[in-house]
DNA sequence: TGACTTCTGGCACACTGTGACAGAAAGGTG
DNA sequence: CACCTTTCTGTCACAGTGTGCCAGAAGTCA
């Protein structure tokens, strides 16, 4: 008996695979044209329990973002108290970065699959925008706690933590062309560099109105 | 005969009372719950016509954006080329709120009924965003073209255009309790505020790297 | 081994969204 | 008015997504 047991590990097994199945799939034939039928036919499992690993077709695709966003808040809250916040959020993104620089070969290489699914639907890139958002709101929550403020009352609030995932967005998206990681990488730090030389210090450290 | 045909004021007829209807039932018993077979019935069109006024159920919640979208970009179009970028799409935000206090009460009515829905639904923001994000190529385009570069060559394009759009969002959400017109434009004028104080003067004219 | 929990497959089902075609309605012409 | 053309509408059929339900298989633990 293994420290995480076996239905755990064959759990996560079947989970990959239908991501790599469907990754496949998707740039083999097109995001729309592969149906949950076929994903699930290539791993051997029922349509069925496609559902029980991902909610929905558009899940497989945010499958990273769930990873980063908790990496995110992570890192915010680990982060002084007193240090700003949009500066906290810019550690966050380079505590992503290098989590990203440490992961092993095959989620390098589904990451960057990932990339070319984006490139080539932007209609996915609207799915990730949309679960940013979600995020916005978490880190909403903890930005307005750092500040002392209630979030609803206070713009300076989602005005920080929206330039900081758009930070994130540019990084990761624009340009969209290079193909290798330590490419990327750089691409990320440059958009944190480029936003933190746009802004006015001490911007957001201002009291609430 | 008038100046518009009979068809296309029928037309338009309909697709106001599609959205009308949607709108009250969503609010009524919930998004999920309400069927196109409901809002088409109550209407009192086959359920395959409503796919010929709206792409989908989403596209519903969207109707407001596709006019301030063509707003935007006429606005920015309009703008001297010397201008600061990000002054001149701080201008198309403020015609977007122009038009809105301009608009008809049936429109108003309509978009704080959306509003109601935005607040109830989170799912809803995110398809709002994703549609944003279409918009902000359609944006880093015309931007690109002002600054003289490939958009995807350079980074401060999309990072003003997305600092624009964050603005843009921040208004028009935070707070969500305001429930009349004239405090939600004077929220949205208030983020713009917020926003350009919290920039650095002569970011948006950097030269491409 | 046996009891317990969790995962899986199969079935039925409601809903969204699309293609195809026939008929109704509007617009224009003599 | 009759006629033809164009556009809109309803009906039917269908593929695909996503969910509830239940019986049985497989992993877990004593």
């Amino acid at each position: 008996m293994s420290a995480v047991g076996l239905r755990e590990r064959k759990k996560e097994k079947t989970r990959l695979a239908l991501l790599d199945a469907a990754l496949d799939l998707f740039l083999e034939q097109g995001y729309e044209s592969t149906t949950i039928e076929q994903i699930a036919g290539v791993v051997e499992v029922s349509p069925r329990t496609f559902f029980r690993y991902f909610t929905s077709k558009d899940h497989l695709v945010l499958w990273f973002h769930d990873h980063g966003e908790e990496l995110l808040l992570e890192e915010f809250a680990a982060r002084p108290a007193d240090e700003p916040p949009f500066t906290s959020l810019m550690h966050g993104l380079r505590a992503m970065v290098d989590d990203m620089q440490g992961s092993t070969p095959e989620d390098t290489e589904r990451f960057l699959k990932l990339r070319q699914l984006f490139d080539k639907y932007p209609h996915l890139v609207g799915q990730s925008v949309a679960r940013g958002a979600m995020t916005e709101t978490r880190l909403a929550e903890a930005v307005a706690a750092r500040r002392g403020v209630a979030p609803e009352d206070d713009q300076l609030t989602y005005l920080i933590v929206a330039f900081a995932m758009s930070t994130m967005r540019i990084g990761f998206e624009c340009p969209r062309r290079e193909t290798t990681m330590p490419e990327i990488v750089s691409r990320i730090s440059e958009a944190i560099a480029l936003a933190e030389a746009s802004l006015r210090p001490g911007w957001d450290t201002r009291p609430a109105a």
